[in-house]
DNA sequence: GCGACAG
DNA sequence: ATCTTGTCGC
């Protein structure tokens, strides 16, 4: 397999004019998805994991697991080429589709302005937010370790999303509208599924599932 | 040239 | 992302 990153970046530059920065779901929210990519075997299994968590008060409703051969190395700037297939896969077992889904990784905070969540909403013609642990790209102002402390983070002049402290002594998450939301309704949804975790519901839930932490395996033994 | 670099 | 023990702090 060889790969064109000439023609993949102007892929991104085409749909990337094709994301919506507005709110264009106004219906309630009553379900909320979060998703998150593991791998196995040495890496040559992608493992994606699809959760759907009612709102607001956060039970799972279903979850679904999808693994793929993995076909695409990881190169930053272009993690969706990795990890969408096998998202897509995991989305189409979901049988209550969600209102708004959290993707794990940045959204329009992107060098061409594509990261995964904003590739994958456009994809599932999805609202989505982007949650990610790590900075890709742009400057922020440092902030206070505690919990509820924000501050935009800009890239030439323009915002492309939040950095927030979403606990206390914790690093902090970037936060990026994916598609069909605007930036304050990312940041605004990423805190009102926070509960007392780092991470917010949906995506915690998912990490979970992905990795098999404890919070997954618990609530198997329980059902 | 050097550092930074989602998962 | 993943491989892994103990350890520090809230």
């Amino acid at each position: 397999m060889s790969i064109n990153l000439e023609q993949l970046r102007q892929t991104q530059q085409t749909l990337a004019k094709q994301v919506i920065l507005t709110d264009a779901f106004c219906q309630s929210v009553k379900f909320i998805g979060g998703t998150d990519v593991g791998f196995e075997d040495d890496g040559h299994v992608t493992k994606a994991a699809i959760v759907v968590l009612t709102y607001p008060d956060f039970k799972v409703v279903e979850y679904h697991i999808a693994r793929i051969k993995t076909q695409f190395p990881y190169i930053p700037g272009y993690l969706s080429f990795r990890e969408y297939p096998a998202l897509i896969e995991a989305w189409q077992q979901v049988t209550q589709k969600p209102d708004l889904l959290f993707v794990d990784g940045q959204g329009v905070a992107h060098p061409r302005r594509l990261g995964i969540a904003s590739h994958l909403g456009l994809l599932l013609d999805m609202p989505t937010i982007g949650v990610a642990k790590k900075k890709l790209c742009g400057q922020y102002e440092s902030l206070p370790k505690q919990a509820g402390s924000v501050t935009p983070l800009q890239d030439k002049q323009e915002q492309i999303g939040w950095v927030l402290c979403s606990k206390n002594n914790c690093n902090p998450l970037f936060i990026s509208a994916g598609h069909r939301v605007s930036q304050d309704s990312a940041l605004k949804w990423v805190n009102l599924c926070l509960r007392g975790y780092r991470l917010p519901e949906p995506t915690r839930w998912a990490d979970a599932i992905a990795s098999n932490k404890p919070l997954f395996k618990n609530f198997k033994h329980a059902q």
